[in-house]
RNA sequence: GGCUAGGUGGCAGAGUGGUCAUGCAGCGGCCUGCAAAGCCGCGUACAGCGGUUCGAUUCCGCUCCUAGCCU
């Protein structure tokens, strides 16, 4: 359980608090952080699954170098796109990034559009082994026998209750639960009974940062793209197709925009296909992303659009009990 | 002007005298180690007007529109 923003009167120095940011994809949330962080003494952590690949920067709209180098960054580039990532590894990695800014005597601006990470870190992630390539393979080579129907019904099994709330077509799911037990012996649901959140004891503020008006997203995310390829992103994405280690298969390869383009470099769609089907699917994205925000009941909803939306929460974080950073004069960011 | 073929939901595209096409897009939702992933749910649409019929998107007539051909 998290409690809400603000709440604590005093800002003892030791008070531990964190902010987080998010929003759907195209929403502006990069330039807002770094806005806040420059008027705040904060360090921002990325909460986003693709920011973790290294050599995905343009379709990933990762923050520049010179961004980078104004505010420190936590937790992108951290992984090769052979390589996966996982909610509880981001766990692990955003409280360790956490510990270490708080014992620096700041205070850390967690930002992204990864709501499933942000529900971890809330709610809490039950210990669970690791995905496991070879049983991973093993189940996978009984579905395309048996059906997953027939692995659903093995699932049901040894697990009713996990059965009973994942969808026959949903082999993902089906697969992860299964994986589960037969590396433990014992049922996911059985283990995803105990889990703690990292907030206990953190004031936590939250913001959502979004367009209000579906359209007016609508719209950004279509003049985005356009911006990324012209800055680049079919070539970027050439670049991982041409390695040999890379498939489409791999999860940084499933990312929206170079999975339609990875499919359009192997001869499968014309470049305007493969754009129309990357504008929707982060249109799809950013769908997912709201449904998971509005679920947030201490969030705080402020307009992507609106010009001064970055004063406004300057101002209420420093009511709130947020210092101003001393070494920083903060005109300009007050409005 | 004449002939022919057509006009189906935002788009594509089947079909039937009296349940449902379907795909894409869109919208709502689910979500605990692949999450920018995976999954679930949602659409009286049948150009218009008459007629036949117990009943018409489906049959008939007329009108309008589109495409191709002809004079």
């Amino acid at each position: 359980m998290t409690r809400a923003a603000g709440k604590v009167a005093a800002a003892g120095a030791g008070t531990r608090r964190a902010i987080l940011l998010m929003g759907p994809t195209g929403a502006g949330k990069s330039d807002l952080a770094l806005r806040l962080a420059e008027a705040l003494p904060l360090e921002i952590i990325s909460v986003d699954s693709a920011l973790v690949y290294r050599g995905m920067d343009i379709g990933t709209a990762k923050p520049s170098a010179a961004m980078r180098a104004r505010v420190t960054h936590h937790l992108m580039d951290i992984r090769d796109p052979a390589e996966s990532y996982s909610a509880g590894e981001f766990t692990r990695d955003a409280a360790l990034a956490m510990q270490d800014i708080w014992q620096r005597g700041r205070q850390p601006l967690l930002v992204g559009g990864t709501m499933l990470y942000f529900h971890a870190l809330s709610h809490g992630i039950a210990k669970l082994p690791a995905a496991n390539a070879e049983v991973r393979a093993q189940i996978e080579r009984q579905a395309e026998l048996s059906g997953w129907a027939a692995l659903h019904r093995d699932l049901e099994r040894v697990d009713p209750a996990a059965a009973a709330r994942i969808h026959v077509n949903d082999p993902q799911r089906i697969q992860r639960a299964l994986e589960v037990y037969r590396l433990t012996g014992k049922t996911i649901t059985t283990l995803q009974q105990k889990r703690m959140s990292v907030f206990t004891d953190v004031d936590v503020t939250e913001f959502i940062f979004s367009p209000l008006e579906r359209g007016e997203l609508h719209t950004r995310i279509e003049l985005r793209f356009g911006a990324m390829l012209r800055a680049g992103l079919v070539a970027e994405v050439r670049t991982l197709y041409e390695r040999s280690d890379l498939t489409a298969e791999h999860p940084s390869m499933r990312a929206v925009g170079y999975r339609q383009l990875w499919r359009h470099l192997a001869g499968q769609s014309s470049l305007d296909e493969a754009v129309t089907q990357a504008i929707a699917a982060t249109r799809q994205l950013a769908k997912r992303q709201l449904t998971w925000a509005r679920r947030r009941e201490h969030a705080q909803w402020s307009d992507s659009m609106h010009p001064e939306v970055a004063g406004m929460m300057i101002g209420a974080l420093l009511k709130g009990g947020f210092s101003a950073r001393s070494d920083v004069t903060p005109q300009g960011s007050l409005c």
